[in-house]
DNA sequence: CTTTTATATATTGTATACAAAATACAATAA
DNA sequence: TTATTGTATTTTGTATACAATATATAAAAG
């Protein structure tokens, strides 16, 4: 599994030029543990024993127990009483539930962006998107995707809506962890980027009727494409 | 603290009827826990020391500090490296925050839901309407916000996404607490509850650009309210 | 040969122990 | 007095120990 996205984008904690950032181990094995089921090193319905995970990563139970917890609230883990945790198992039916889910919080985000976006976060989406036309041509599909997802993580961030983005990052990571585990990244039609530049052109005149509209248009067809997939796959 | 509401709507985990019911500790420790804290007896700023919490509850530190990463990860603690844990300090930004997002989410579910609901769901949805109905006329405020809580929830039961119902119970929970917080369950106007019995006739009806329209008409200007309260008590 | 039951092993759930750090407080200096 | 530094105490972060449960293996019965 090369060309997994997600891993990379993992964000920061900085809190002010001048606190020096303390991480538990706890927090280091959350991060680590995280990244490697969404990458899809730990297969969907491998069970993970306490033992072996650590020593994998060198620390004791009470750390790993504690992401383990944080993971099964993420939906990355299931934890049985008694046995353990086990990885879940997505379905195509969770494809398009988070699909349905992130259309709603993104189009959300785009309307508030266009309202309260800095001159300077967008400035910065659209040079996102000025790399997304590069590697399209390039067809380079694993940059391209990752910068998608930046670009739609940078416009529920220009919203400014801490709850929506806290979801959105979590809804976002299930589906990278779908793409990947699908292992199909296909490449992308011209039509799709067309949609793409509307709604980002739409956001830098801050036009939110337009900017929703385009954005709706753009990921209902995507999520028209996975269903259409999951249909073909499971005749 | 007298009339808060949301910790008797905490729901139960019964798998099947046949499987029985294993809870640990720190499952225990977590509903307790998040009760309490939204129901505002924990204040915001606290700092939770473990000893304190582990004698409360009578537990050892492990199923706690387990139940800690949740709650942070829940939004209700914050976890600071080296000092523990401190109950957040929810701000009027949060309040709209949370809104907003949650006009999304039920937007979003009940256009699901008037494609997807079952008929018993929709009866259900109408009967605790009904019981609104009549709580509007006794005037009992905090029964009403329960139900209130209780159709909404049952409105995004009955859309059938599984990771919108999920995000759905963490953002409510949040407006509850905040609302357990001001202490402020002011009387609904019965124009409010007019448009409350407009969605739900809509969603009974099937009808999902009704019932999308009226819903978030209703809370858009639920939203304008608590803006407004915002405003006047901040001038 | 299959199924059941008994026993041993492994793994989890919880409690405790230990070390590092943060906090509280007193003594000292400015 | 106010600020500062050193020390004692508390509290957390992590590791380990113990007990209960689950899994695996083998013996016995059908």
């Amino acid at each position: 599994m090369s060309g997994n996205i997600g891993a990379s984008l993992q964000s920061s904690q900085a809190d002010s030029p001048y606190t020096i950032p303390r991480r538990s181990l706890q927090e280091e094995v959350t991060v680590r543990l995280r990244n490697e089921i969404v990458e899809g090193i730990w297969a969907p319905g491998s069970r993970l024993q306490e033992r072996i995970l650590c020593e994998r990563y060198g620390v004791s139970r009470s750390p790993l127990r504690e992401t383990f917890q944080i993971m099964a609230k993420e939906g990355l883990l299931e934890l049985l009483p008694g046995k353990g945790a086990v990885v879940t198992r997505p379905t195509m039916t969770d494809a398009v539930e988070n699909a349905e889910l992130i259309i709603a919080l993104e189009t959300l985000a785009i309307g508030l962006a266009c309202e309260r976006a800095s001159e300077q976060q967008l400035k910065e989406i659209r040079k996102l998107h000025e790399q997304m036309r590069q590697c399209n041509h390039r067809h380079d599909i694993t940059a391209y995707f990752e910068l998608n997802n930046a670009v739609h993580s940078a416009i529920v961030a220009a919203s400014g809506n801490a709850a929506l983005i806290s979801v959105h990052v979590t809804t976002q990571r299930h589906i990278t962890r779908l793409q990947n585990l699908s292992g199909a990244l296909e490449a992308v039609s011209d039509d799709s980027f067309l949609e793409h530049e509307e709604f980002i052109t739409a956001l830098q005149e801050r036009n939110a009727d337009k900017a929703t509209g385009a954005l709706k248009t753009h990921l209902a067809s995507t999520l028209e494409k996975i269903k259409e997939r999951i249909m073909s796959s499971n005749p």
